[in-house]
DNA sequence: CGTCTGATTGAACTGATTCAACGGATGTGG
DNA sequence: CCACATCCGTTGAATCAGTTCAATCAGACG
């Protein structure tokens, strides 16, 4: 943990101590806190700023008219929400915090600073945007490909990679702070059927998930039983040039 | 018809004759065609290229081991595959051609050269990408939430509607060249409901689609029998700077 | 012609939904 | 501190949207 956190994009490129210390500054500037399930942004307002979430879970959702809500990522500590937004005249989805969600506003302009101070940290932005694309992707074939338990166990495995990236689990073991109702409208499916599901990949002891805790006993067998293939994720364009 | 077609990016910048021309000469560097059903890059093959469909249709698609496939994409004409691919080491998916396309590739050091002789053009190509990436989220929703007819009635009306900002529609008509296999593909349902659920929107008189031409006799009628808001296509963001 | 691809139909089946109810935990206001 | 409401997880039973399997048909193409 150099400054406030391990962002997410140190990850896509290697940063000097200077920069380190650049983007710290430009990240401490404004931190915000929103409480849990509270929306940090709103579907058709005008991007203001770019957020880096420091502390906490938050998502990406989209809901249409008659209440039906599809969550489409899910933001953990260190994630950018696109660096670019303010380009566009309104926002297209919300974002909402699932938990107490800690996280920097930053201002287009100081966004600019940064990305013309170093090269490293525009190219981490756009790998990082690039990843969020492809991530994006994976959503559309989960929903559209893989029957329930897969789809549970596509999610999990994701969501613990993601951690584990960031340094945020222990072991087999991360914060897993989503109820039921938020993995049904990840996964396109019902909160009743999420529960179902839930008991079976226990039964066949895939998955622990108690008090707001995931376990996974053995990654790889999750990971073989819902065909997950990490290079969606990219890592391999982790910090050489 | 500037040069060899009206590019999907002029919808995001306006461009003065000379980034026109520079545009031009770019992109008739190389221009390849592709024989339908082919592909254009696989999934795994290292990015070499960034490509511009002048003419046909494309998909971009992952497979699943099982054979399963999911269309996250169409690529019509105008549309830019995303531009910094080249950042990141291994496509995360495949790019296939659905008619006979023809398209350019631009090396990136051309899209550098672009970049650094135009804002203008910088603008337009990250607009695209930023509306690449809200599309993604839409088809997300789109297959997560929405019933069969939902769905298909919705990829009409946003194919419609992308064809329409590009010149390629002739009143209520346009080409829809995808085989019922490619719309189950693209909506995660199985080519035989996409059968049965064609006849439905058929006999309601909602679409016509005969000899691979739609026909939508109300477009708004179509619309809202599916709750299609066309923000996420980001029109307001066009031209204006 | 035979072969192939794509569209169509029927009938049986099933994964997931819907509806409805219940219990535990947590929080809140009087 | 009790009474009440709310959120979240759980369960059962009936239902249904969409799948599966299998067969047929039309048009395109070498």
């Amino acid at each position: 943990m150099g400054g406030l956190l391990r962002y997410q994009i140190e990850a896509f490129a290697s940063f000097s101590q200077a920069e380190c210390e650049l983007l710290d500054a430009v990240v401490r500037k404004n931190v915000t806190v929103a409480r849990p399930r509270r929306d940090i942004v709103r579907e058709g307002d005008t991007p203001r700023s770019v957020d880096v979430i420091l502390d906490g879970w938050a998502c990406r959702y989209k809901q249409l008219r008659d209440g039906r809500r599809q969550i489409v990522a899910f933001l953990i500590p260190g994630d950018v929400t696109d660096a670019d937004v303010h380009l566009l005249r309104k926002m297209d989805h919300s974002i909402g915090a699932i938990t107490r969600v800690q996280y920097a506003q930053i201002a287009p302009v100081d966004i600019e600073t940064l990305v013309n101070a170093s090269p490293q940290i525009a190219l981490a932005l756009r790998r990082h945007e690039l990843v969020n694309a492809s991530v994006q992707r994976e959503w559309t074939t989960n929903v559209g490909q893989r029957c329930a338990i897969e789809r549970i166990a596509h999610l999990c495995c994701e969501l613990f990679v993601r951690l584990r990236m960031v340094d945020l689990t222990e072991g087999q073991t991360c914060d897993f702070p989503l109820t039921q109702y938020d993995l049904a409208d990840a996964t396109g499916l019902t909160s009743v059927h999420v529960n179902r599901t839930l008991q079976d990949l226990r039964r066949q002891n895939a998955i622990k998930l108690i008090d707001k805790k995931l376990t996974i006993p053995e990654l790889d067998s999750l990971m073989a039983m819902c065909a997950f293939n990490a290079n969606y994720l990219h890592y391999d364009s982790q910090t050489g040039s």
